[in-house]
DNA sequence: CCTTGACTTCGAGTCGACTCGAAGGCGTAC
DNA sequence: GTACGCCTTCGAGTCGACTCGAAGTCAAGG
């Protein structure tokens, strides 16, 4: 079998790069049933991905890095190989995946409010020299600091 | 020992209550060395958390939430017995945390681009009817929809 | 033919932060 | 005095998603 494939498809070292997933972790989402169609094989029993297998996994990533589970990206994979008649269920797991998104974000823009309330506070502090009130207590800044 | 408490202090159910942490949590935490200062205990051995504590374990819910580790947290805490003089170290810390979650908004702003963007492909296929075209390439619409 | 290197399968190990449950102590209410 | 409920310590278990490593296969290059 030849060493480099017709530019559509690619080996998992090439997969790999392009999704920056790691040749374990591509393997694994095989197993794990996280592809919409099969990932084929070479006649070595190598296996082959197609660049539309790598926009799939891209997405996988974006969904990954968002908090989805695998079981969740599984699902939404089985749907996709049902067809448009599953798209009303697609929709469905997308919304819900973007309300958890937003509340993760709204998380975290809680947690980044404090840490820079805290950061002005140290910044002052330091800028006063290096006064001995580190432990004073503020307006709206109880101790904890 | 008696049943309730004066005001600022409190048991762990309280604690617990009070900071949405479980009391289970609460003890790891201690014995993570977590807190700034020693918990106390009752006569009964029970600990006693001051409205202080509270706070703190609060600011550290939030750290937690943003995804700063229980090390980070040990650290930031041993700095906060050290006194004025490790302020400048604590703004470290907090700096370096800041940036790591403007990095996670900022990941999960772009997931969510995504997730948008396919939610609206859908609500578009949904409203054209039951559309045969569900596995159509639009610009910018590479399939793995 | 032999080496090289990219690949294969498989099973086991890792990670942090809880989370749980068993066994027991203490003080109050009845 | 005994039942109750809240607390204690301790050690073990859980979770998902990797991550690793051993042992083996295959094709091409020299």
């Amino acid at each position: 079998m030849p060493t480099t494939l017709t530019p559509p498809r690619m080996r998992i070292a090439e997969a790999s790069e392009r999704t920056g997933l790691s040749g374990h972790t591509l393997r694994y989402y095989e197993q794990e049933r996280l592809f919409v169609n099969p990932v084929e094989r070479d006649g070595a029993g190598h296996r082959v991905f197609s660049e539309e297998q790598i926009q799939w996994l891209l997405v996988c990533s974006k969904m990954r890095s968002s908090g989805m589970s695998l079981d969740h990206i599984r699902r939404y994979a089985e749907l996709m190989r049902g067809g448009p008649a599953t798209v009303g269920e697609r929709y469905e797991i997308l919304r819900e995946h973007e309300q958890k998104v937003r509340d993760q974000l709204a998380e975290l823009q809680a947690a980044l409010d404090v840490i820079e309330h805290k950061i002005a506070f140290y910044a002052e502090q330091m800028a006063e020299g290096t006064a001995d009130q580190a432990w004073r207590n503020g307006p709206n800044c109880s101790s904890p600091i």
